[in-house]
DNA sequence: GCCAAAAGCTAATCTCATTAGCCTGAGCTG
DNA sequence: CAGCTCAGGCTAATGAGATTAGCTTTTGGC
């Protein structure tokens, strides 16, 4: 039995990028322990199972985001800030749907469980967006919410193909980008 | 072998109240079977199998969205359908968790699936909130893009739990709709 | 070289979905 | 009213997947 070398975040990584290609519901045991090169019940020694193996994936996902995020805004503010956040982040999910797909529904177990770090990184690179628009503190939460459910909600239903008319997909995307910023300013 | 009286529609009824109640992954067959007072295999002669069984539970979740929003908006325009409308939909997604879940990814087989009608109704719902604004011809497609977005992200993200720090939802809820409302009044 | 733990494996179990094939009762016909 | 047909139930069987148990072998530290 040649040893496969494998760890968790091996694994985890693999799950993630096969989650990518065939679906996050077609991610089987089966089918990853096939991609990595070892039989199912090997997996077990590196992950809990499906939903500790789901978690991670997400956590991988989140923090990913996060990054992908941060970098974009990286020496940005305002129009340009929001604008490189917003497609920064869409352009994950879109090239990322079945990672980013384990993240939905998934909650943290605790404040210092990976998946809640990634997270809140993730908020805090939107938090960094909305410095630059001079938001009082009492509507910080709220902004914070309403872009979350604009990119989240975009993003989602477009991964699921979920606008069917014909209207470009991009044109609609700069459109609402431009909708925020506008409101934005005017607060 | 007493009759227990099915039929297609009911057995999808059942469904659906049942992925309210335990959520859209915990439904099963035998749950279901248990429920309307059949075993499991019986359930196959009112529906294809469990695809099928989603398709027609979507059907049904996006046939009475459509409803509820239709209903909000009769009578109103402007900011006060809006607000209408945004709150019927959240609240028939925070509702009926369960089977608007099933909505997600569900793409209709053709121009005449009962899929893609009710679809097509529940954007028009949204459609003739839009109205009221005096929305350009070329920007309908955009802000109808936006709506759903929001509405779809805030919502889901919601059921999920996603939001998690203590500001109150609903609060943020009504701050998104005062946002849209200025956007929208704003073109 | 020896030992313990880690990392594989096979075999077995369990839950579900689905299919095959049987049975019956309800409604219609003669 | 007897008999036919078929829709709607049922039991039994199959097959995919997840997971667990328990065995074996490699590997790293002494």
């Amino acid at each position: 039995m040649p040893r496969v070398g494998l760890d968790p975040a091996a694994v985890v990584a693999a799950g993630a990028a096969l989650a990518d290609e065939v679906g996050l519901p077609h991610l089987t045991m089966g089918l990853l322990a096939e991609r990595v090169g070892v039989r199912t019940p090997s997996l077990y020694k590196h992950v809990g199972g499906q939903e500790d193996l789901q978690r991670r994936i997400a956590a991988l996902a989140l923090g990913e985001a996060a990054d992908a995020v941060d970098d974009a805004v990286r020496g940005r503010a305002g129009r340009d800030a929001l604008a490189a956040a917003a497609r920064a982040f869409r352009g994950f999910v879109l090239e990322h749907p079945g990672r980013y797909a384990a993240t939905i529904g998934m909650e943290p177990s605790g404040p210092d469980d990976p998946l809640a770090l990634a997270g809140r990184r993730l908020l805090d690179a939107f938090t960094a967006v909305l410095r630059g628009y001079g938001i009082g503190e009492a509507d910080v939460d709220h902004a914070l919410r309403m872009l979350r459910s604009l990119c989240h909600g975009f993003a989602t239903l477009q991964t699921a193909n979920g606008f069917q008319w014909s209207t470009d997909i991009d044109e609609s995307f700069e459109w609402l980008i431009t909708f925020a910023d506008r409101g934005l300013r005017a607060m």
